[in-house]
DNA sequence: CGCTCGATTGAGCCGCGTCAAAGTGCGTGG
DNA sequence: CCACGCACTTTGACGCGGCTCAATCGAGCG
């Protein structure tokens, strides 16, 4: 139940990830896989856009840097995702694995002809960046509207939804990087989840590990 | 050089802003215009999505509420601006027109349809989406990276490239509507400019008519 | 064993939210 | 035309939450 980021070389046992990148019921494009160490640069911003990326193993973060500075990320991507869709010629984001990473890529101009010819895939690429546009609406409505604990909270339970329907986590990233997508400081971060733990609605094993204790108290806790 | 917010029933003198959305160098489908009141709901949360809408006169506003029911602004459309694209069946936010307002409507249908024969429509909604991502993507960051001066400046910026080439700027907006978009209150938004004028980076001959005196130090501001 | 990086914990400060009270502009009705 | 009321804006006082700075702790690794 552990370890979704690691087993870099071997094609063995992946049961739920493919190498394709699906666009509607009848499509789907055939990628090459790609592996990405820790920290490394999967794109750039300003970069060309030659590829559409999907997360196979690892989890992929996408970030941008404020005029101050500060870096911010945008959105984190797990086994499954799809990242780098960019109708422009140009990224306007960057793109990093947060730990050892497997990616698989499939050109655009291939991408670009399906949709030429299959109205489907056109449609599917449309409602792939609706998804997107969702959950980055959804994301600035937290930013702007909760405090501390309710971000890291909310944080929590999406990432749960999305990982494993089990109540245990492995957090593939670091506090910084939790803090740096809930625009807060690693501090803050940490002492939200002490009091969290405190609480008893979630455990703490190792501070990458998060057991789901109360549920219900952290649904409260994002509602505050 | 005031009032593009009014003249409702005339259909005169609209130099810009026509009643079709463009989809392409080649198509532009004709709407319906239709005449909302102040507050009024152009579309709710939750009901089905039958329209795509163009801002012909006036301004509206794209709002959703948070779980603990305070209200959040995710955009503001002014003439020439479409909104309500929503691949899926159902509008996941509500539009309601800011003043008097008049938008050309077109049938969800016929976009779809433009979008099956024609591949250039198609990829022209998706330009569009992708454009709203961007906004959002940006919308983001300023709430979760900049203090109170720093957002206002930014709006006041932003808005001043959308509205005019000049440096004079009539708010369609109350400060209530600055607030919840930039996820502050009224009273610091209002300190905001107060601050901003006594700076003399503005002036404000009344309340909703800013000048724009000193575009770098708003400039300054806003990289703060 | 000791170094290093990440995480935790504590103390103090500052910005923004809250509550409260004037002040301002505009439409309505006398 | 003036008086009134209402909605919006501005200004002030104050408290709290999260940022900053700083020290300690813990785990992985050479």
């Amino acid at each position: 139940m552990r370890d979704f980021a690691v087993e870099a070389g071997g094609g063995a046992l992946r049961p739920t990830v493919s190498d394709a990148i699906s666009l509607g019921p009848g499509l789907a494009l055939q990628g090459t896989r790609m592996h990405f160490g820790r920290n490394a640069e999967i794109f750039g911003e300003g970069e060309q856009a030659e590829y559409l990326y999907r997360v196979v193993s690892g989890a992929v973060r996408t970030i941008r840097f404020s005029s101050d500075g500060r870096r911010q990320i945008l959105a984190f991507h797990l086994p499954g995702d799809v990242f780098g869709l960019e109708p422009g010629a140009k990224h306007t984001l960057s793109a990093e694995a947060i730990g050892e990473a497997e990616v698989s890529m499939v050109r655009r101009s291939l991408i670009d002809a399906a949709a030429n010819e299959d109205v489907a895939a056109a449609r599917a690429l449309l409602t792939l960046m609706q998804r997107e546009l969702l959950a980055t609406q959804e994301h600035a409505l937290v930013l702007g509207r909760k405090g501390a604990g309710e971000r890291v909270a909310a944080f929590l339970l999406k990432l749960a939804d999305r990982v494993t329907s089990s109540c245990e986590i492995d957090l593939p990233m670091s506090r910084a990087d939790i803090a740096d997508y809930l625009a807060l400081t690693i501090e803050t971060v940490s002492r939200a989840f002490t009091q969290m733990e405190r609480d008893k609605a979630i455990a703490l094993p190792s501070s990458r590990h998060v057991i789901v204790r109360d549920r219900c108290a952290l649904e409260l806790l994002e509602a505050a």
